[in-house]
DNA sequence: CGTTCTGTAATAGTAAACATTACAGATAAG
DNA sequence: CTTATCTGTAATGTTTACTATTACAGAACG
């Protein structure tokens, strides 16, 4: 898994405490010690899914939309890393009953396990994180 | 993540299925489409943890000592990957809040949910996943 | 209209994962 | 007692995934 999710939580956190100004993708990369272009990326994608809006230009930046409690990391999740626990299995013996079905077996239950993942994820939003990052 | 953990649950399926003579690493390294020597690697850790037994020279190989419902699927992935979901925080601004708390916070929260996983892959026993795979 | 931003593609560099080679040591069979 | 087979493990090479960097178009603002 890459660390787009970690750094999608980041920076939510990081506009969560500056909710009466823009956040430059500089300032933020700053906080979080990565390249600004990569907090464009992840950025972008929540901003498709309406969690931040974006303004381009001198005084632009990103800034939170939504409440606080409203973004929950089960969400930022899905956008930034669903799938990412699938495991990669390498082209196995198809003539094995074991190299045949595996994969198929293995994906089902990594599946469970995202969703379980999922219900514990629900709990934490970004305004819980905040609160443990004060 | 690496795949040793996949890798595990394949090769112990695999001898879950060959438990009246030994199998080779070359044999388990067919099925799973790797190279013998990570197959090696892998069940030598599952060794030391008492669920196979192995012999050198001729005729020898892997073979399963417990039974198949005693080896659930949360005993392997703290063998071979505990701490694999902890982020990997790259060098953060200790002089913003978020920055210097970021880590801490997502290594507790990681650790939650590597926890609630294992609740949910204690469910699975090699057994079950034999059943699957038929 | 120059400066400051985002948005995004293209390229380069780095690190993690994996394969391969090599060889010592154990075991069994001839 | 020697040869073939197999594990155990280290060392090295290769590939892939991740990340950084560069580059530049387009939007906003003074």
């Amino acid at each position: 898994m890459n660390s787009d999710f970690t750094l999608a939580i980041h920076s939510l956190t990081f506009l969560a405490l500056q909710t009466d100004r823009m956040s430059t993708s500089e300032a933020i990369s700053e906080s979080a010690g990565v390249h600004p272009v990569r907090i464009r990326k992840v950025l972008s994608l929540l901003k498709k899914h309406g969690f931040i809006k974006s303004k381009e230009g001198t005084g632009g930046g990103f800034i939170f939309v939504l409440d606080l409690s409203e973004v929950n990391l089960w969400d930022i999740y899905k956008i930034t890393s669903e799938g990412a626990l699938k495991p990669k299995c390498p082209d196995s013996n198809e003539n094995c009953i074991v190299g045949a079905n595996m994969e198929r077996v293995l994906c089902s239950i990594f599946f469970g396990v995202e969703e379980h993942m999922g219900e514990y994820l629900k709990e934490y939003t970004i305004k819980e994180v905040v609160n443990l990052v004060k």
